[in-house]
DNA sequence: GCCAACGTTGGC
DNA sequence: GCCAACGTTGGC
């Protein structure tokens, strides 16, 4: 049974529709610790729901771990991880903040409590209840 | 554009 | 090791 994980972007930076057009993108940047721990924690086939920060600010789509951390490239020094995410497909209906932040259900969720956080892990029961509200067939 | 939240840095 | 200053994220 795979882990889920939700991931932001700013679209400005990197867009759901980029992450199509590429199917498999190295997920870089994450200069976080927890972030970056997450990223780590991340198994082969684990699902992510992909979201837009700043612009947008909703779940746009699903995407899946292809390969488990490895050393970003990315970075210049520091001991930082990617993974590399494979698009699995867009959300039918994006689920936005505000809806989230509407669902008493999902009150806890990482999202909202550490709003900060760019790689935080989702409770399969938030998961499932994020899918129904975006028409996600998993 | 503002500002709250919060992680990181650096002086002591 | 503490904590104030600073920088960044991200919602509004």
């Amino acid at each position: 049974m795979p882990a889920y994980w939700l991931v932001k972007s700013e679209p400005d930076a990197f867009s759901w529709d980029q992450q199509v057009a590429n199917g498999v993108e190295p997920w870089t940047g994450v200069r976080n610790y927890m972030a970056r721990n997450n990223l780590r924690a991340m198994k082969k086939g684990d699902l992510a729901f992909f979201y837009h920060s700043n612009v947008g600010k909703e779940i746009v789509g699903v995407v899946r771990v292809a390969r488990t951390a490895y050393p970003d490239p990315t970075a210049e020094s520091g001991d930082w991880s990617c993974v590399d995410m494979q698009a699995v497909g867009p959300m039918p209906k994006p689920v936005s903040l505000a809806a989230i932040k509407a669902t008493p259900e999902l009150a806890d969720i990482a999202l909202i409590r550490q709003s900060r956080l760019s790689v935080m892990p989702i409770e399969p029961a938030q998961w499932r209840i994020i899918c129904k509200m975006g028409g996600w067939k998993g």
